[in-house]
Parts: structure tokens; sequence; C-alpha cells
RNA sequence: GGGGCUGUAGUUCAGACGGUUAGAACGCCGGCCUGUCACGCCGGAGGUCGCGGGUUCGAUCCCCGUCGGCCCCGCCA
């Protein structure tokens, strides 16, 4: 069924319910036929003794025809109608005159011809023009602060329609599979781990908080081990941090678990259901399994745990060539146990000034380059400009084939430990694919992202923490190394990718306590912490706690791609600007005192 | 916490060396029009140039501060 399809049955099965008549469901055989049509007026055209009015409701658009001659006393009441007007219509379908149909609406074949009319509410002079051609550039301040008005343009609109078909069809597929949809509780327990939390004062226990879940991941695990084993919910989650194109403080997602499974039954779940709603909702076959990388594979290849894969332009690695190299900045970095790789974008000499150059490096140091070492590639192995000259005529014969390079190409060189380079380069390639437009739009690359390490070392907290959270599963293999050498464990987590974002993640969990009490120790939580913030998990896990693991999916990020949005705000019906405040409500905002009082708050003084 | 872009009519934008009355398009209001469909034509109203301070004879323009919006870094298990 297309996405056309599968509206029209939406709205077909509603009318039917309402008995109301909706502007797209008419159509040629309706000739002759009268019908009450209700909705906002989106044009007006006075021709004098005769006016059209597009009249739109959440159908599509149908045009009326008032005449003087037909029905004087609609024709007169129609003489004052304005733009966004809400009128009821009753009038006779008929087929236009010859050379008048509108072969850009779907209702351009016919109209109606006004028997009579009521004009339901008048509107202000709007502030921004509702038509879809006016649409870009309005002021997003202005478009949230009026958002109801926003919503009725057509490409939100249709965000937000195709939002509602995209989590029924999730639904619709879980439950077939024996899936069931559980609510968590929003006033929850503050997590130590992980993102800022959003606090609830408690009145009826002063003194103490909520937190709003940033996700339902414990929850979740209690109710396999309550033995549901097949758990899925559609759900808010909310994290305090600074926001971004594709950041909201309150968020969607799409949250499993499963019991008695292992990581591949996970996966493929998964790809049947992703592949079921394209197909359903895009018309879109996916190949299916989707591609599996493993982290470090995608790290050297693609500097990123998410990489887009819609275009080439690979990390290659360059210290085998500069081992020996009489340039001792690329030398003594790979002496001194780092690494030299490089990227080559086509035909680059061409596409970039001395003047674009310099923003790359600049870019590149934004990132913790040291620097961006940069040659053009000319005609017969010649080097020109940037490090060329440090280069001997045996390197560049070794570059240009360990690349791929031709002439008119240009090379850029990161030279630094594996980490930084891999990186740097990373961000370098996305960004010069997005600045020449390398990226095919149309792709839908999915992929999985495996073998992570279970731990990582952070700077900031001078200790070990863990890559994906506390409750992921390591490999059985590495059980062994967890003490010994517990960075290089690799975890039973995955991430799903597309078109190099990140819109899943997911992991085998931790069921034995023993595991996980051992895994709090690494990560330096002591017991008595961990009692006091997990503690009820644990005791969970001491209860017959199954085998399990579960993922989750940023349900406002998927939508993003798929309708080719720039940021989430426009799949979101109601979204909060950078700063998280929303224009349309004034929130956040001042709190009566009495209020503050009843739960125990008093504000410091500034 | 930091970097970049940005704020002028209801909206989207232009503007100037610091100098008379700050412009355009769309929208809005009034009039005309029987086949338009982003209708057309004629006329009109509409401005705290984000806010505060400074420099100046004079600031929308220069300087300082501040507030808001967007993008990014940090942050987001």
């Amino acid at each position: 069924m297309s996405k056309m399809e599968s509206e029209r049955l939406f709205v077909k099965t509603l009318t039917k319910t309402l008995k109301r008549t909706l502007c797209e469901e008419i159509n040629e055989n309706d000739k002759g036929l009268e019908f009450n049509l209700k909705g906002w007026v989106m044009h007006y055209r006075d021709h004098g003794s005769l006016i059209f009015i597009d009249l739109r409701d959440y159908s599509g658009t149908i045009q009326i025809v008032f005449d003087e001659t037909i029905s004087p006393q609609s024709f007169k009441t129609a003489k004052k109608i304005r733009n966004e007007f809400v009128v009821s219509v009753l009038g006779v379908v008929r087929i236009r005159p010859s050379g008048t149909e509108n072969p850009h609406l779907k209702t351009g074949k016919i109209e109606i011809e006004a028997r009579s009319v009521e004009l339901l509410n008048d509107c202000e002079t709007l502030p921004f023009q509702i038509e879809e051609e006016k649409e870009a550039g309005v002021n997003e301040l202005m478009r949230l602060k009026y958002r109801y008005l926003d919503l009725r343009r057509k490409k939100l609109k249709e965000n937000i329609i195709f939002r509602s078909n995209f989590t029924f069809s999730i639904r619709n597929f879980l439950q077939k599979k024996g899936f069931f949809d559980i609510e968590t509780p929003f006033l929850t327990k503050s997590t130590p781990e992980g993102s800022r939390d959003f606090l609830v004062p408690s009145r009826l226990n002063i003194g103490s908080f909520y937190a709003l879940p940033q996700s339902p991941q414990l929850f979740k695990q209690i109710l396999m081990v309550s033995g549901f084993e097949r758990y899925y919910q559609i759900v808010r989650c909310f994290r305090d941090e600074d926001l971004r194109a594709d950041r909201q403080p309150e968020f969607t997602q799409l949250d499993m678990e499963m019991s008695f499974v292992n990581k591949d039954d996970i996966l493929s779940l998964t790809e049947e259901l992703l592949s079921g709603v394209f197909g359903e909702l895009l018309n879109i076959k996916l190949n299916l399994p989707f591609p599996r990388l493993n982290y470090d594979d995608a790290m050297d290849t693609y500097g990123s745990d998410k990489p887009d894969t819609r275009f080439e332009m690979t990390l290659k690695k360059l210290s085998h060539i500069f081992v020996n190299s009489s340039f001792n900045l690329f030398k003594d970095t790979i002496t001194g146990g780092g690494e030299v790789k490089g990227i080559c974008l086509k035909t680059g000499s061409n596409l970039l000034s001395r003047k674009d150059i310099d923003e790359l490096v600049s870019f590149a140091k934004e990132f913790g380059a040291k620097g961006l070492a940069w040659t053009k590639v000319g005609e017969n192995k010649t080097f020109d400009g940037g490090i060329s000259k440090f280069i001997s005529i045996g390197e560049r014969s070794n570059l240009i084939n360990e690349l791929n390079a031709e002439n008119g190409d240009m090379i850029f060189y990161q030279a630094d430990l594996k980490r930084i380079a891999n990186a740097v380069l990373g961000k370098l390639r996305v960004h010069l694919a997005k600045k020449f437009n390398l990226i095919p739009k149309s792709k839908f690359n999915f992929l999985w992202v495996v073998n992570f390490p279970l731990f990582e070392y952070s700077e900031e907290e001078k200790k070990i923490v863990s890559v994906h959270h506390p409750f992921t599963s390591p490999k059985l293999s590495d059980i062994d190394i967890l003490i010994s050498d517990p960075l290089k464990a690799r975890s039973e987590s995955y991430d799903f990718v597309l078109n190099g974002e990140e819109i899943g993640g997911g992991s085998i969990r931790i069921h034995k306590k023993e595991l996980q009490e051992q895994i709090f120790k690494i990560l330096k939580i002591t017991p008595e912490n961990a009692r006091l913030k997990f503690g009820f998990l644990l005791d969970a896990l001491s209860f017959g706690a199954p085998p399990h693991g579960g993922i989750a999916f940023g349900i406002d990020r998927i939508l993003m791609l798929l309708r080719n949005e720039n940021s989430i705000r426009d799949v979101i019906a109601f979204p909060k600007t950078q700063k998280a405040y929303c224009p349309l409500t004034d929130t956040p905002s001042k709190i009566e005192s009495m209020q503050l009082r009843e739960v125990g708050i008093s504000l410091l003084k500034k």
C-alpha cells in the first residue's frame, strides 16, 4: 500500500464514522450530487460577480464557485470571506468548463457550485502566510509561537500525519509479533550515570525528588524479570542537555526488550520491522540483512562509529609509507606510537581555493587536530602545494596507489594518535562530502555497528566509564579479561545507523547479579552506592532474571531522515527552541511563591 | 561554558559616507472585474530599524553591553 493509499484509507474510515464529506473524497463520479463541506479558506479570488475559493480541510482542497445568478444570498455572504475564515458550504458537484481544469489539484477537474454558505468563524490578519509556496524562511520563533498556524501548512501537516502512520505501522507489526505495549513511570528515580536529569520536587515527600526518565531502561529489564518476554513502547524520554538540530529536551523512542534472545535475533527482528514499515509507507524495498560493521573497522575506514556509506572517500592508513620518511613530522608521529592517515578528495585541486583550505585547517583543529596537511596531485605523479616538498618521489608513488589518486585530486593527511587522526579525518570526510554535494540524496544506507568496546577511559572523570550503559553485557569471550584488561573487553551491544546518523542502539543485558556487581566495581561504583541507585535492579536480577536484551530507536531522528528535514523540530508537533523554550505556551515560566513553598523549595538570590 | 551567523512594516528581505520623508515583494484595508486558481487592475494604511547605554551637531548605520533566534564545539551512559 502506498503512502497515498494509506492516508486515504484512514480518511475514509473516519468519514464513515463522522458522516462528513471531505474535499478530496469528491470526484467526477459525484457530478450532480450535493455535499456539505467544511473547512478553511485557503485562497479567495473575487471576480466581481463570480467568486472562487479554495476550501481546505485535512484531506486537501477543492474549488468552490459562488455565482450571483445561481445563489444571490450565498454570493452576498461570500463577499465577506477572507483568508483562513472557517466556512460551511452546501453545494453541487459539477465538472469544470473545458479549459479551466487545474492539473495541479487532485480535485482540479471538478468544482462545487455553492448553494448556501455559513461563516463559522473569521480570522485575524495572519502573522505569516499559510500557502506552501511561501513556507520558506519564516523566522522559527514566529513559527513556534503560532505553531497551530504553522501546522496548517502542507509540509508540516504531512510530516505529522506521516508520523502517525509510521508509529501505527510499527505498533501493528509488533503487536502481531507478540509484543506487549506496557507503560512505565515518568515520575521515577534519578539516574547517576548518563545525562542530566529533569527533576520534579515531591510535595508529599519534602526534600525528595523524582526525575523524568532518560529512557525506560531499567523498567523494561524489570518487565523481562516479570516474564512478559516481549515488550515495546513508543515513549517520551527526557534529557537536560544542550540542544541541537537533532536533539530536543523531550524526544520519542521506540523502546523494545526481549527475553531468551541473542544479538542476532534482535538485529533480524529489527530488520524485518523496518523493511515492513518502509515497504508499507514508502514503497521502498530494503535489502536484508543490513551490513554489519565492526566498531574498529568503522573507525578505521570512516573515522566514525556512525559511518555514512552513501559515498566513498574512505580513510587510508599511510603509516607504512612514511615509517622511514625523511619528513620528520610524519616519521616521529609513527615512531611515537601514532599513525598517519589520509583521504583523497576527487578533483579537489580545482574545488578548493587557498581560503577554502585555510577554513578546512580551522575545521580540523576544532576536532582536536594539530593541523591539517595537504597536497595537490598533478600530472605524472607530481605533487604540488602544502607539504609536497617533504614527500619523496617514492612516497608520492605509494600514496597515489594507496589512495587511488589521480591528476587533479587533493590529499589530506593527519599524523596523530590513531584515535584523533580517525576522528578528524572522519569529520573532514563528511564535511567535504556535504560541501561538494557528493552524497546521493535518495539513498537509504542502513547498517549495524557491532563489537563496541565495553568501557572507555574518561579523561574528565579520570576513571573507566561505560560506552553504552552499565547494564550492557560483555561478550562472553571477553569475560576473562574484564579485570585484567577492561579497556580491551568488547560488549554485546549494537548501534543502528542510517545515512550517517545514529538512530538506534541496544545490547544484550547482564542478567546475573554477580556479573552486574562486578561491572559496578570496575566502574568504581561502590556496593553501597550501587544499592542506593540500582538496588531494585540488583534485587530483581536475583529472583530468576531471564537472559534478555533490547534496542531503542530515535523516532524523531528517523522521521527527520525519512521526510528529508534538517531538524527534528519539523517532525514534532510542539518542539522547543535551542534554549528549551516553548514560545507557544511561554514555558518554562515563573510560578507562584505558594507553589514553591508547597514543595519546600526556595530560590537562591542572584 | 565557547565559536559563527542573525534581528529593519504583519511576513520575507533590501538599504545608506553617520545627514531631508527608511524602500520592495507578499499580506492587510477600500474600489473595479464572469473562469480564476500564488487571479488581475487602481488606490490606501502600516516602522520603538530587538532592547539599554555611549560617541557625535546628528545614530537604524560606529562603539560597549544586553536579550532573542539558528548552526556548531563542549555536553548528550
